[in-house]
DNA sequence: CATGAATGAGAATTCATTCAT
DNA sequence: GATGAATGAATTCTCATTCAT
């Protein structure tokens, strides 16, 4: 009834990783540790090395896996929008559904600090964030925006992670309140003659 | 010839606390241990236990005083600025002089993910995020935005935060190519008709 | 086409032997682990124990197996020798020979020390050491040294070991410039009265 | 009545050596461990790590302090004596003295091969026995050999680690029935024509 | 105010070995 | 004959913390 070798070994690094991905936002990247990590995934602490060469290696191996299948969702619905105002809903969607209890925003962040002291991952995120910026500009481009498509995403890139930030201490920050600013920012609305000051 | 006890005690205190605000954007907040801040403040292990009662409370008060300084700055100049275009210049300014190498990016997003984990860090935090929006607020609204100065402070906040840490792993990203948007963002230009979509 | 599976089983055997050879004098009797072992060898580390009970009979046979092969040519060499002074040259040759990026000389002086705590390899080492010593002095008899040949077999037995040895931590040292006092120790040439003292 | 503080702290050090000092010729230099050497001390394992920054740090400390008191002896008593022969005597009084199931012998030879695996030991290892060799050779050369004293030195050195490394696997090895070949190879007394074969 | 010694827990990692497949 | 997974103990080393001096 128990199932085959191979696949067992398979589940196990599977959830290994799992339980990876749920501590790196709870405890801080620094202090998942591989008692803890073999803890939450219900194995012996030996297990961890004998399918990772190093803790370091499935802390990068969790957070990259993660992070690709975070950022697929939205750039999928940005790829599939009929107009910029339905895109930028799109997005505000997948912000507000990482919900102040989810740790998705948590586990960007520590991963994104973690690059800075880790080559490894940094290679990994860099490449990651940059065809994001890329697929959100082109998304940009195909709706109008030629003038500085480029400049825009990447704005909107940080303004995005700033808010899954700041909402990860502020649980109170709504989505919805920052509608209008976003709009300007992206372009679907003009900014009426009496904001502007100078 | 020797400073007077008392005196000598406040600068042993100061430089561990010197010496934490440069160890947590190096290692990670969860990697700065007392030994590693006592060595790098020049002074022996048991030392850091006789000014501060653990590890926690000497990382939470380093980083809060780091956090209040570089916060200070950037607020006066946006009080003094005589228009939004020019505010929004400090900023950038502001943003551009914590450079690629400067570490006060990787600290103040390390405290805010501390601060995820540690309710005393966390109550500090946000009130000088609190205030730091409700300045921003202010000033956008002493310049002609009535409409929606609260949310467009913190899109702004978070935007500058996100471009802070994205820039930490990605330094070739260049303040001056996101100043248009930042621009139509904080509401110092029209967009003009032909960006509209809807 | 693939080899039968009995001739595979001795190629593996044999790469476990080759290996270990190989790792004794580079890493330490003591350092030398079936993972490692396995590694060098190409094998998977489960197979070690496949062919052998313990890491420590896996090391006996291999260093065994070696100090006969590295004695069995000076030996035959000696055998040979038609005068003293030609043997002698014999046995300087094969130190010689025993480079000091050789390892030769570690892995010899590794398996006596290790001989002082495995019995099993004390009494085989004691043996090939016991049948060394007899038959230089039998070649040191049948060149004429009768008083002395056992002692003086001793001594040159010790002499070429601590050669061997200081040699592997200082490759300056040149066997060239020992061979006369070596001459005298083994009776080929006289002392000059000037060298007695009393 | 407990020692003050300062003093307690090289005590603890002083056992510390002295339990490596026993563990490396027992165990081999590659298995003596913190807890080992630990538990010998009769101080708890944590200890280990206060006093040396590394086990090796502790070995290599220990080896050397122990070679440099080991080789003090004879050379100061090779210095007092009135002639070769006496000189040689009391080489082989020190030789004898280092008894068969004393370790000094092992923990020697454990020492120099550690060296080619530690550049550190290596050095301070090598000018020790330079300097042995050095006051060998000046004591022949006091003694009437002008010609080869340097190449006779590093014989004598290179047999009388190789005896004592050989005695330390078959006790039977007697000093006694060597000295006739080592006051050969010293120069003290002539060869007789009749050992000479051409 | 500061030091030096020690403690005991816990970190990552490696090990020999076992066993079902 | 060999593999891949797992186990549990042992390794070195670092840690926060305590305490007598």
């Amino acid at each position: 009834m128990a199932p085959p070798m191979a696949e067992r070994g398979l589940t196990t690094r599977r959830r290994l990783l799992q339980a990876a991905t749920e501590l790196i936002p709870e405890l801080g990247w620094g202090a998942v540790t591989t008692r803890k990590v073999a803890a939450r995934a219900g194995v012996r602490p030996g297990v961890v090395h004998y399918h990772f060469s190093s803790v370091s290696e499935l802390l990068v191996e969790a957070a990259m896996q993660f992070c690709r299948d975070a950022l697929a969702a939205p750039m999928a619905a940005l790829h599939a929008a009929p107009d910029l105002a339905t895109g930028l809903e799109q997005l505000l969607a997948a912000v507000d559904a990482i919900g102040a209890d989810d740790d998705t925003a948590l586990l960007i962040t520590e991963s994104t600090l973690a690059a800075t002291r880790d080559e490894h991952l940094r290679t990994q995120l860099s490449t990651v964030l940059t065809g994001f910026r890329a697929q959100v500009a082109a998304w940009l481009r195909r709706h109008g925006n030629d003038d500085d498509s480029d400049a825009t995403a990447t704005v909107l890139a940080a303004t995005l992670d700033g808010l899954l930030l700041h909402r990860a201490i502020d649980p109170a920050l709504a989505v919805d309140a920052v509608r209008g600013p976003l709009r300007r920012l992206a372009g679907t609305t003009s900014v009426t003659s009496g904001e502007q000051l100078r």
